[in-house]
DNA sequence: GCTATCCTCCTATACTTGTAGTAGTATAAT
DNA sequence: ATTATACTACTACAAGTATAGGAGGATAGC
């Protein structure tokens, strides 16, 4: 019925808090709230509620260290990544991934040492 | 205070209503309910809802013709599509457009006569 | 031992998204 | 004219997201 699905998605701050934990391998509400850019501030016990959700979705896993909670990936960041790439493509791009790649090739979203870098990349692939 | 932000974003079903006025040039809800795929067909109303909500957004315009509404987009699709893009790219990839194309070229989503288009598109924009 | 600090756990609220029903009016069909 | 159909306008409501405050326990300083 009303079935939580498996994996939920991830809101766009959830995402911010998961590249923290990611990026760390570990990380208690307070390191998270301290490696926010500034811009991305939010209250300490917002960022409790952040963890704790995700902790609800299945995306982490606590263990309390003393008084305080540590918090880990469940999920490795190339999955999530892979899943929320697949669905992006799907909205914008008509489900092609060569046209988002067309895109961003095109539409000078990519500076030219970059492009040099991507085409070699592409011609050691070939053959 | 609870301002409405100048341009919201679109969430998913609402990308789907807005691609199908962007391919029709204008629609009416049951134009739109009717170019649906199977899979994500709605109730009558509920179309009527997201259409009415993309109006209040600012993402489309109403005018009725007879007794009828019809909806014509206000925004162009390239730069919902840029938005929509950078969001992406910032919020997985750490804002590197380069990262997503290396991404999206090395994780086999791509197939081989795709890649030849897209390096033969790279060298001849490239001199 | 009192006080400031820090942390957890619980509670709260406003807004957004997904989904659709109902009332009422216009129209088409017989 | 009566009925079925179609459409708009309005209302509803649950789940999810964004954001944070408060109570109460541990502890670090003095």
């Amino acid at each position: 019925m009303g079935s939580k699905s498996i994996t939920e998605r991830l809101s766009n701050f959830e995402w911010e808090i998961m590249n923290q934990i990611w990026d760390q391998k570990s990380a208690s509400a307070r390191e998270v709230l301290e490696s926010l850019p500034e811009e991305h501030q939010r209250a300490y016990t917002t960022i409790q509620t952040y963890l704790e959700r995700l902790v609800e979705k299945k995306f982490l896993s606590k263990q309390k260290v003393g008084l305080v909670n540590f918090y880990q990936a469940l999920i490795p960041r190339e999955r999530a990544v892979r899943k929320e790439t697949r669905r992006f493509v799907d909205q914008i791009f008509g489900g092609s991934s060569s046209r988002l790649a067309a895109y961003l090739l095109g539409e000078g979203e990519i500076s030219q040492s970059d492009l040099d870098r991507i085409k070699k990349l592409l011609e050691d692939s070939h053959e």
